[in-house]
DNA sequence: GAGCACTGC
């Protein structure tokens, strides 16, 4: 593999090169630097070589057996005519290519750091703005009128209804004795009518039908609201029972269920509590080392002051209480005698906070060199910023800071960064040695995300030619032998945590049904067990639904008989201020019980559980490279994953982990890890990424545990279709641009295509919909009806990107309502993210030279249509021909027969030509996101992948020659010269 | 007439 350095300068030689060549004009030698030209980095580009020495020999051959020497001279100048006008485009390209290169490097170079200066709230950022900009100052003008004017309106109705109670008042005190006449006693009663209806209504408001979301801690910008989130989270949730509120037959049935379950007849008082401990006995599930009796839990009270005493402690005090201070020596040394070590240490042991502070102090950021410290999740890259900022006491943002997307909280003061795994690998894109870290830190590293995967193979990389650069690997126990064998032997440093023991139970025997044996343990260790939540792990929302509604169940049927049990879902798609529900203290004498997703083994961690119940499964998404489909399955979860569950039983005292698996199947039917997930995802954005980089070979980059070399070609083919590659699996100046943006290269392509069709505007708000289709309409179980009403009014012709693309003007032209949002069962967190996906984009564009322009004709969808299409003109589909089904035209598996998700807006209508935006398989194989074309279009878009003859005979006009089947393979890649 | 685990750029 080469490093970036080396490909800049062969870069910068081969451009020179290139220059003389396009003077000399008439070469066959393609470009004098070898060894960068002809690496050949995938199958497609050696087989289009060859076809090009096929063609020769059957050329010369066909020149032996004829005489015809003049026609046979003509067809070969003019193949040569052709090729050298390949050539030539090519080399037209990678000047092209390299010019941009050098463009994009000078905008990265006069891009200044942020100053810190400018970090005052952006009311006053706002207000001195204006002070100097008359323009804006105009601009912004009826805004505040118009708030002005509503401020204005809301004091007068206070003012008026304190006047009209005051009289009232007046009236009831002063005339109490005397006599009204009718008139007079008349306009009292009115005045005090008015007054109740208008208190009624004020107190109504805000108690509508629609269903509303409770206010959001995350403000639009992403950011934690800090008193907002306190209130969420120290706000004990209320059901709300006023009377007056919508509900449903199903409600008010349940509601004279639970009345009916609590009459008490006759003798049936007199059952006693012990009674009923007994009701589960029967079907009590048999745990290995495990006798319900037992409850003795009192050392999790002394666990629990331990952990108020630490709290208590000064900053100074806590940080020399850690773990890690112990070896706060031993490992700056192991980190100044090797250039990579790998760091294992339990959670708790503050390697995430210390270790950067350690470097710090040490001396590793003089000359303003900085320490980065990449982690897989946003929340965390803030959280343990901010933690570190208080720790030395400097303010964040200025010596210790954060980037993360959409937020660069750093300035050029910083010197020890917080950043997510993905930030860092796009900052490769910009500086590809990192020449501003004197040390990296890879933290979390067990969890093999693909960005960190991705990040593995870089950083080795340079680490080679960067000697002073100092890596830190840090992970979870599990897999450090692995890890360091992968530095080339890196030495492991290992800092005990100090874990609560967990007692592990496996069942007897095997369970037929996991649900019902979690939901009767739950009530087991409920009636049993003194103290302590129960943390259950579920696959999705549908079983943490259900579970829900059977604990419910039976503690309606228990009645007071049993103590309190609080139900807590939590999964990612749940409503915030729902999800905060599970960090609120329990009620004395009440028990929590958390129904969680995935999103409980590592995003969000709950104090105070003691019991963890594991059922072994987990919902996983796999993409198969062949047919090019995702699916969603459930699938036994791996014994680290196991493992990691256990664990958090054990986080503020001794705890019990209850497997509802045999110990057997643990050790023989789970898989040891979770398959990484470079292994199970389309890899077209990953090969993208790398080749920018200066990464050549992707089929020999050095991926720790290297994806299939199927998948590898696969995105290396839609690559070269999409025009991002050439003949030799180059990056043309399309791909260059396309990786700029942080998405899905079908959805750059589209992009990048739609300046020709003028529609740039419409394009990107269509696509920044996309990235967060799967949330944008709200439908609740209860309200299915009007949430499906609501939706059908979006509808516009055309297809689901137009639904898509009328949902997010509306919303912009009700500048950004949050209260439209929940009046058209919109969800308005994800528009919100649509939104900042938009700003960014819009950014990128300016970076990628993508004029922004708006369809002049917006009645007009063909633009929209064709650009959508020049993205995705590989995902086309045909309408069988009984009208029910679709087939794919080309791409994966060519004829396969596929359906309309029964959510599009073209379910049913069955135009003859789609294309779709994702296929999953589900109960079915389902294309979603799906927009109308004409077949036309296809060719247009790209006449190299699609033929004529093609299309007709899916269209059952023509029979297609057998032998244009594979031309997928010889096609001429023209399009890449065209941008 | 069907369902979307979790992240991240």
């Amino acid at each position: 593999m080469q490093t970036a350095k080396d490909v800049a300068s062969k870069r910068k030689r081969q451009e020179e090169e290139t220059k003389k060549l396009v003077e000399k004009n008439n070469s066959y030698t393609l470009l004098p630097d070898d060894d960068y030209l002809t690496e050949q980095t995938s199958k497609k580009s050696k087989k289009s070589k060859k076809k090009n020495l096929r063609k020769k020999e059957s050329l010369n051959g066909w020149e032996s057996d004829t005489d015809d020497k003049q026609s046979n001279e003509k067809i070969k100048e003019e193949s040569e005519d052709e090729y050298l006008k390949e050539e030539n485009e090519k080399i037209q390209d990678i000047i092209e290519r390299d010019e941009y290169a050098k463009r994009l490097r000078e905008k990265d170079k006069a891009r200044t750091k942020k100053l810190i200066e400018d970090r005052s709230s952006s009311e006053t950022a706002k207000r001195r703005n204006l002070a100097d900009d008359s323009e804006a100052r105009r601009k912004l003008l009826p805004e505040i009128r118009e708030r002005s004017r509503q401020i204005y309106l809301k004091d007068r109705t206070d003012k008026q209804l304190q006047m009209l109670e005051l009289g009232v008042l007046d009236e009831d005190l002063l005339f109490k004795d005397e006599k009204l006449s009718k008139r007079e006693k008349k306009e009292l009663e009115m005045k005090k009518e008015t007054l109740r209806l208008t208190k009624e209504r004020l107190s109504l408001s805000g108690k509508t039908d629609e269903y509303s979301m409770p206010e959001d801690y995350i403000t639009e910008k992403g950011k934690i609201d800090k008193k907002r989130k306190e209130e969420a989270l120290f706000q004990r949730y209320e059901e709300d029972r006023d009377p007056n509120k919508f509900v449903t037959d199903q409600d008010q049935w349940e509601q004279t269920q639970i009345v009916k379950s609590q009459l008490k007849v006759g003798a049936q008082d007199r059952i006693k509590e012990e009674d009923y401990s007994y009701v589960f006995e029967d079907h009590a599930i048999d745990f290995l080392d495990w006798d319900w009796k037992s409850n003795d839990k009192e050392d999790e009270i002394m666990a629990r002051i331990d952990e108020a005493e630490r709290k208590a402690k000064t900053i100074e005090e806590t940080r020399k209480s850690l773990p890690i201070f112990a070896y706060r020596e031993e490992l700056l040394n192991a980190i100044n005698e090797y250039q990579t070590i790998v760091i294992v240490g339990e959670t708790g042991s503050g390697k995430t906070t210390q270790l950067p502070q350690y470097l710090f102090e040490a001396g590793y950021t003089k000359g303003g060199k900085k320490i980065c410290c990449t982690q897989p999740r946003r929340v965390a890259a803030m959280s343990v910023a901010a933690r570190v900022a208080e720790e030395m006491g400097v303010k964040l943002g200025y010596e210790v800071g954060y980037a993360i997307r959409f937020e660069d909280c750093t300035s050029d003061k910083t010197v020890i960064k917080y950043m997510t795994d993905g930030t860092l690998l796009r900052e490769f894109l910009s500086t590809p040695l990192l020449g501003d870290y004197t040390c990296l830190m890879i933290d979390e590293a067990h969890e093999r995300t693909l960005h960190t995967d991705i990040l593995f193979g870089l950083v080795k990389d340079i680490a080679r030619v960067r000697p002073d650069l100092k890596l830190l690997i840090s992970s979870a126990t599990l897999d450090a032998q692995k890890f360091s064998e992968y530095f080339d032997n890196a030495p492991i440093f290992n800092i005990p945590g100090k874990p609560y023991p967990v007692q592990v139970c496996y069942t007897k025997a095997p369970e037929a049904n996991y649900i019902s044996a979690a939901i009767t343990t739950v009530m087991q260790l409920h009636i049993s067990q003194k103290n302590g939540d129960i943390l259950v792990f579920l696959t999705g929302q549908d079983e943490i639904e259900a579970v829900q509604e059977s604990l419910q169940h039976t503690c309606r049927v228990l009645g007071s008989k049993i103590r309190e049990l609080m139900i807590c879902p939590i999964y990612a798609n749940l409503p915030p201020d729902m999800q905060s529900k599970i960090f609120e203290p329990t009620p004395p004498g009440a028990r929590k019980v958390i129904l969680a997703t995935n999103i409980a083994e590592t995003s969000i961690t709950i104090d105070g559980v003691t019991f963890v119940i594991d059922p072994g499964f987990v919902k996983q998404n796999v993409y198969s490279p062949k047919t090019r489909m995702e699916s969603l399955l459930v699938v036994p979860c791996s014994r680290a994953s196991a493992v990691q569950r256990s664990g958090r039983a054990g986080r503020v005292g001794p705890g019990h982990c209850f497997r509802l698996y045999t110990q057997h199947a643990f050790h023989n039917e789970l898989e040891e890890n979770t398959v990484p997930e470079i292994q199970r995802t389309n890899l077209a954005n990953v090969v993208l990424t790398l080749k920018s980089i200066g990464i050549h070979d992707v089929m020999r980059f050095e991926f720790m545990d290297p994806p299939h070399e199927q998948a590898l070609i696969s995105a290396l083919n839609d690559l070269y279709a999409l025009g991002a590659l050439n003949n030799n699996g180059e990056l043309t100046k399309l791909g260059r641009r396309m990786a700029e943006f942080p998405l899905d290269p079908f959805l750059s392509k589209s992009i990048i295509w739609s300046e020709k069709y003028n529609c740039t505007e419409e394009v990107i708000s269509i696509i920044s919909m996309l990235t967060v289709q799967s949330s944008v309409f709200y439908r609740p179980k209860d309200k299915k009806f009007h949430a499906d009403k609501a939706r059908q009014n979006f509808v516009r012709p055309g297809g689901d990107h137009f639904t898509l693309l009328n949902v997010w003007e509306q919303w912009v032209d009700t500048n950004y309502s949050m209260n439209w949002c929940y009046e058209n069962f919109v969800v308005y967190r994800s528009m919100s993210r649509a939104r900042d996906v938009r700003d960014q984009l819009v950014g990128l564009c300016e970076r990628a030279e993508v004029d922004l322009n708006s369809n002049p004709n917006p009645g007009d969808l063909v633009p929209v249509q064709k650009s959508i299409v020049s993205g995705f003109f590989m995902n086309a589909a045909k309408l069988s021909r009984f009208g029910e089904s679709y087939q794919k035209a080309k791409y994966g598996e060519p004829g396969r027969t596929i359906h309309i998700h029964p959510s599009s807006s073209l379910f049913q209508v069955n135009p003859k030509w789609v294309i779709y935006y994702e296929l999953v398989l589900t109960s079915k194989e389902y294309m979603r996101q799906i927009m109308e074309i004409k077949p036309e279009w296809l060719i247009e878009a790209a006449p190299y992948y699609y033929s004529k003859s093609e299309l007709d005979s899916l269209e059952g006009k023509k029979k297609m020659p057998k032998n244009n089947q594979n031309n997928q393979n010889n096609q001429n890649n023209q399009n890449n010269q065209n941008n």
